[in-house]
DNA sequence: CTGTTAGCGCCTTCAC
DNA sequence: GTGAAGGCGCTAACAG
């Protein structure tokens, strides 16, 4: 590997000039500059990281954008763990780190956060884009060399280095062909669609009912559940499902508060042996699966999606690596048996 | 932070003398030693791995002693890009990595490979001991400064640093599990015991039996298969399966060779709607999980297994960390719908 | 515009 | 036993 010692001795300069030209700090010649340059390609120099963290004062600087952490049943918090996880391995490089934590139920605080976090003009940020329309409508706001990474749900008309999360329409299918398969008989399977206005969540409903009506003989009955974060609301809709269909064979909530109506529907759930299947391997629905309850989760790698995160910050800003613009993680399947197997220590 | 300098001038000594205590190089009287180890350890001191591997000049040597890549179809290649990628990432550190593959049917060529790896007294080896007699027998020729991780089978009397891999039983629970949902009938379920002396893969048939006959009306019926690397084996032991079971409804293969029974089986399959289970997401796994004749695979997260065995002997080698000794990954699902997202790219 | 120089924190050699 | 000094490769301030 060569280093900016000996490309100085190739052009004839100093290395003062070579890493002028390497930082594009300006005042140099066009022609040295050219001819550098042009040693560099064709000696593919890499500048030496470790060499380079060592010599740096400068710490690279990250904000973290996203609900607060103890959201949509602690959701956000695995999230969090990831983030964290990934900076311990990169302890050794320096970097910081700030959250800005919002209220996913309330539009102003995104706005507020997000305000505060683009004011300190960080060199990248991860961003929990849930709150679309408010996300869109500040995206411009953006500094010019911040780089920003989307996880969780995308936003494709967002200038993003990156964006790391699931595929929602096939995870919705997968959904919908275990559901097929756990519920043997046909009947009305009951989707509940948690956050309408939410792209990325409302396409798994799309996803699964398409699965269900292209391949079984069950009937599909829709229910709108608008406010996430009334507890009545989970209440009169359970009632309503559970008034509403007598032949009720299956239930399919496209996000984490699967919980709530596998726990509100419990008797009806083990009287007619009502097939449950939900999102998000949190808590509260590890419990139910494990009581039975809930017969699948789909999961979709929260953890990683923060490591992967920060790394694709990381190797961006610093090591100035090229990034892929989307990454799809797995579909995890999660039933009782290999439950266990998903849970860290 | 503290630092070596800060140290010294706390003792009132050199920098040199404080490294010779670090390294436990001698040549420090007892007195000073003493004081300087309390300041390390009433500071929490740390070394920067930084600077130490920019002015270190050796280079850690790892040694990978594994079946040959093109073995069990390809099964062991996806450990290897594992490995290759976490070196990837590891690339600023120097880091040192040969290979030593064997062939999984011949003892001796183990027993030859890892004498040779041995010999260059590696400061680390990641070791998938699938040849558990022989792994044994040589167990007590690593040297004393060497590190070995155990991936993919555990061994436990081997003296080792850490073992990354599955719980077979879980995973044999699990794959039932499958199998009983897949399968709504109940009927004959041929199990093949592909090694029958290989501990971990013969584990996972016994999950499995444990899970059926719990939880079902099925018949189970075990096949042995001892030579693997014959194909004459698999055309009789298929041949033998279909004419022996008339009521035959579920098939499943302990490893990645579920493709040659999905394939010699086809007919059958197609035919009675019988269940296929098998283990690991190889290419021509994939290919019939896509075809419909294999339902579902269960797999083990090769990658993963392969960067976390460098990411610990790493960090246990070079970083001096404490390592967990036992990590057990997650059984993942996978079926047709939600083969695409595991798939790189 | 360009070259020189002093570190960053640690490791290693050599001299006393 | 101990200290001084050079160097790993890169950065950035300073002098010209």
């Amino acid at each position: 590997m060569i280093t900016i010692k000996e490309i100085a001795e190739l052009a004839g300069v100093s290395i003062g000039t070579v890493d002028r030209v390497l930082h594009s700090r300006g005042r140099v010649s066009e022609k040295t500059k050219n001819l550098i340059l042009s040693i560099v390609k064709k000696e593919g120099y890499r500048k030496n990281i470790v060499a380079s963290q060592l010599s740096n004062s400068r710490i690279s600087n990250f904000a973290v954008i996203m609900p607060l952490p103890e959201q949509n049943d602690r959701f956000w918090q695995i999230i969090q763990m990831g983030i964290e996880a990934e900076k311990e391995r990169l302890n050794y490089f320096k970097l910081k780190l700030d959250y800005y934590f919002f209220d996913r139920f309330d539009g102003n605080s995104y706005i507020k956060v997000f305000t505060d976090a683009v004011k300190t003009e960080p060199d990248g940020i991860i961003l929990a884009p849930v709150l679309a329309v408010e996300a869109m409508s500040l995206a411009d706001k953006v500094p010019e060399k911040t780089k920003v990474v989307l996880m969780n749900s995308d936003l494709p008309d967002f200038n993003k280095l990156s964006y790391i999360g699931q595929d929602s329409f096939e995870s919705g299918r997968t959904a919908g062909k275990l559901m097929s398969m756990s519920n043997g008989k046909s009947g009305t399977i009951a989707v509940i669609d948690v956050h309408p206005e939410d792209y990325h969540i409302h396409i798994r409903t799309e996803g699964f009912k398409k699965y269900i009506l292209d391949n079984t003989n069950s009937k599909i009955r829709t229910y709108l559940l608008p406010a996430e974060n009334d507890m009545e609301e989970f209440k009169r809709c359970a009632q309503l499902i559970d008034n509403e269909n007598e032949d009720l064979s299956g239930l399919f909530i496209p996000n984490s508060s699967v919980h709530y109506f596998a726990d509100l529907l419990e008797k009806s759930i083990k009287d007619k042996k009502i097939s449950v299947i939900g999102y998000d391997l949190v808590e509260a629905n590890a419990v139910m699966l494990e009581k039975g309850t809930i017969d699948f989760l789909i999961n979709q790698q929260p953890g990683k999606q923060g490591e992967l995160a920060l790394e694709y910050l990381f190797r961006s800003t610093v090591l100035q690596e090229r990034i892929v613009e989307k990454k799809f993680l797995p579909i995890e399947i999660i039933c009782r048996e290999n439950l266990e197997s998903y849970i860290e220590r």
